[in-house]
DNA sequence: TGTACATCAGTGAACGCGCGTTCACTGATGTAC
DNA sequence: TGTACATCAGTGAACGCGCGTTCACTGATGTAC
C-alpha cells in the first residue's frame, strides 16, 4: 500500500523507492529527493550534464518542478547530487574490474597489472557512459566534501592511491617519487578518456584507440619504475 | 569612408574589419563573418563554449541575430569556428613559448627542454583562459578538416608531433616506441589541464599546481627514455 | 481510542528569460547595356 | 558616362521552446490531548 516506511528501514531507501513506485503513489511521494537524484543520474546518463534540469528531473519522476524545491535549493545542487552518482558509478566499475582479478604472482606485477586494470577500467567507463563521465567532471555544481577516510574507500581516486602504495610497498616506485604520483597517473589516463571523448581521437577506429592505450599505459609504467622485459611481458 | 576594399586586401580579413569598424558602419558591414567569429572567441574566452549563441555573437557585433544566417548556416557552425579560434590561439601561445627560449646546449637536452617548455604552456594557457581552452576542447562542432600539412605547422599537435621527433632524432626516445606517443603526452598533459581546471585540484594552491605539473613532466620523461641525473638537473 | 490541529510535501499557474530559427521585407551594391 | 535592375546583405517582428524560480494554495500526515 505503499506506506512511508523510512522509520523501520532507515537507510535502505533502494528499497523503499521500489516499494512506493510500484504501489499506486498518492499525494506523498515518500523518497522524493533520492528519487530525483536518480533521475538526474539517468538524465546525465544519456545526454550528458547540459540535460541534467530540475524540470526534466521532475517530469521523469511524475511530479511538479516545484516539488523538487522541497529538496534540493536549485538546480546547482541537483546537479551536484547527479555529479556524485557519477563519480560513485565510476568508482564502482573500477572497483569491480579489480576484484575480478586473479590475485596469484609475482607482487610487483600484481600490483602494475592491477594499476593497468584501473586504468583500462577508467577509459572503459567513459567510452561506455560517456554522459556519466562528463558530468562527473562538468563544471559547476559544488564538489560535495566527504571524510578523506570515506574518500579512500572506493573512489576512483581513492582505488588509484592504494594501487600506488602497493606499489611502493612491492618496491617498484621510489618512495622520494611518491608524492603527487596520483596527479601524474590520473592525469594521462583522464586527459585520454577525453581526447577520445570530444578530442581528436574521437573519430579514430577501436584498434587505434587501443594501440593509444596501451602506449599511455607503457609509458606510464616506464616512468614509475624499471620495468624489465620479464615484468612487461604479458602487461599491456 | 568604409567602402569594401576585400578586392585590393584579398586575404588580409583583419585590416579590413579594423577598417570597417572604425569606420561608421553603414547597411552592409563589409567583413560580418570574421566579425561574428572573432565576436564568438570572445564570448567563449569570458563565458567557455555555452556562452557561444548566435544571439549573442550577433548582439556583440551589432547586428540582427538573423544576420548570422547569412553567413553561417546555424548554432553549430558558428560555434564550430569558434573553436577554431581557440585551438589557434592554443598554438600560438605554445609557439611563443617555445621560440621564445634560447637554442644553445646539449641536442637531447634541449629537445626534452622543449617538450617541458610546451607542457607548461599548455597547462598555462589552460589557466589563463579557461574559457578558450574548454571551448577548445568541447562537445559538439563538427572538427575542420584541414591539411595534414597545415596541421603540423602551428597546432598544439603539430608543435608535438615536431617535438617527438627531434627527441627520435636527438637519441632519446626510441624509434621502436614512437608511435602513438604524441597521444601518451598529450594525454598527461591535457588530463593535468582539466583536473586543475574542472577537477579536484581545482581548489589547491598554486604551489600543489607547480608541484602536481613537476611530477607529471617527470614521469612523462622517465617513461619517455632513460632520463640521467645529468640530464634531469635544472630541466623540471 | 478519537479528534483537532500544526506541519509537511506536494499542486497548479504563472513570471521572465534567452535561445534558435524563420518570415516577409528593404536598403545598398555592382553590373549589363 | 548614365541608368535600370538583379542580387546581395542586412532589418524587424514573430514563432515556439524549455528553462529556473516563485506564488498562493491544498491534500496528507502524524501528534498532543
Amino acid at each position: 500500500m505503499g506506506v512511508n516506511l523510512s522509520h523501520m528501514l532507515g537507510g535502505v531507501n533502494i528499497v523503499l523507492m521500489v516499494f512506493s513506485a510500484a504501489a499506486k503513489r498518492g499525494y506523498h511521494h515518500g523518497d522524493l529527493r533520492n528519487a530525483l537524484a536518480e533521475a538526474a543520474a539517468k538524465l546525465a546518463q544519456s545526454g550528458g550534464p547540459e540535460k541534467v534540469t530540475v524540470r526534466a528531473a521532475a517530469r521523469s519522476v511524475g511530479v511538479t518542478p516545484t516539488a523538487a524545491y522541497r529538496h534540493f535549493a536549485g538546480h546547482e545542487e541537483l546537479l551536484a547530487a547527479a555529479k556524485e552518482q557519477c563519480l560513485t558509478r565510476l568508482g564502482a566499475a573500477m572497483e569491480r574490474e579489480l576484484t575480478s582479478l586473479p590475485a596469484a604472482g609475482d607482487r610487483v606485477r600484481l600490483a602494475l597489472r592491477n594499476l593497468v586494470a584501473a586504468g583500462r577500467a577508467y577509459v572503459k567507463f567513459a567510452m561506455d557512459e560517456p554522459g556519466l563521465f562528463r558530468t562527473a567532471f562538468s563544471q559547476g555544481g559544488a564538489i560535495l566534501d566527504r571524510a578523506p577516510s570515506e574518500l579512500a574507500e572506493s573512489t576512483s581516486f581513492g582505488i588509484l592511491v592504494g594501487l600506488l602504495d602497493e606499489l611502493v610497498a612491492a618496491g617498484y616506485l621510489a618512495r622520494e617519487h611518491r608524492a603527487m604520483t596520483e596527479v601524474a597517473v590520473w592525469s594521462a589516463v583522464h586527459g585520454l578518456a577525453l581526447l577520445m571523448l570530444d578530442g581528436p581521437l574521437r573519430d579514430v577506429s577501436d584498434a587505434t584507440k587501443t594501440e593509444a592505450l596501451n602506449r599511455t599505459m607503457l609509458l606510464m609504467l616506464r616512468g614509475l619504475g624499471d620495468l624489465t622485459p620479464e615484468l612487461e611481458e604479458g602487461l599491456v
